[in-house]
DNA sequence: GCTTGACTTAAAGTTGACTTGAGCTTGTAT
DNA sequence: ATACAAGCTCAAGTCAACTTTAAGTCAAGC
């Protein structure tokens, strides 16, 4: 396959093909002239990854991954990642739930409601850079 | 106060305090020379935003939300974000059965399994750029 | 009176994951 | 044979939320 056919079966632009490549994360199995030549299961590999990152990877932890030595994927990281998700989702949900709350609350002054206050601390522990996470996806594919 | 006593009650770098006030978000009742003074209620203000960046919303959008001119223009917001949440808890939930799966899945190749192969779709929906989110909250305050 | 240390500003740097642009090359259709 | 869309490379740009750095100000203690 050629690069635009990946892209257009994986959904990715070329030009993140081109840099997972340099970042040794596909491989294109040669050249037609100057033209990249991938071989199919690249849109395995690149589902892979699109997981990965889903579920909170780096590109780079991705690529250790995949040079890892045995067979088998990392089980320990794999277990790692899924409790670092529990304790996301738990605080997320005491986000939402905060949130709703505060939507519906008649204090004059949040600070006044105890469940505006227990949703603060929550908060409070949640501190970390965060770029700029969950954000929308808006498809600005067409431009 | 000062600004050290901000960061020291806030936990939050002075840098971050003269960022956050340049950005809009706080506001220094004065000055002492050079020096800011905040007021003690900074130290509320403060936390909302902390609590704002935890449920996910930019600076930007707290800052609009200060600055707000209905009172349910707030709701609606708070709303929209609760929502936006449940569906981020569903995909990571997801996301985090999959992976203790695929820890303990035997399956000479992921691709063969039912499970696995489910949870590739739905990473597949979270199509977006997703910058380098849910990481470690390394401490380097110290350094 | 001078050093020190906490503060100030403005500008530049950081990070991760890409995207964009400039300037070439080339397979393919006419 | 030639135009041109699509590829290519390499460098630089983007975004958000800060942090860092350089250079300067200033009150207080010795």
């Amino acid at each position: 396959m050629d690069i635009a056919e990946v892209a257009k079966a994986s959904g990715l632009p070329a030009s993140t093909l081109r840099f997972y490549e340099e970042k040794g994360l596909i491989r294109s199995t040669g050249r037609n002239g100057l033209r990249r030549l991938f071989s199919a299961n690249v849109i395995e590999r690149l589902a892979l990854i699109s997981l990965g990152r889903s579920a909170g990877f780096s590109l780079d932890e991705i690529g250790e991954m995949f040079t890892a030595k045995g067979p088998d994927i990392n089980r320990a990281l794999l277990i790692a990642k899924a409790d670092e998700l529990d304790r996301t989702i738990e605080e997320l949900a005491s986000m939402r739930d905060g949130l709703r709350h505060a939507a519906i609350c008649k204090a004059p002054n949040h600070f006044e409601c105890p469940k505006f206050l227990r949703l603060l601390r929550i908060a409070g522990k949640n501190r970390g850079r965060q770029p700029n996470k969950l954000k929308e996806n808006k498809l600005k594919r067409g431009v």
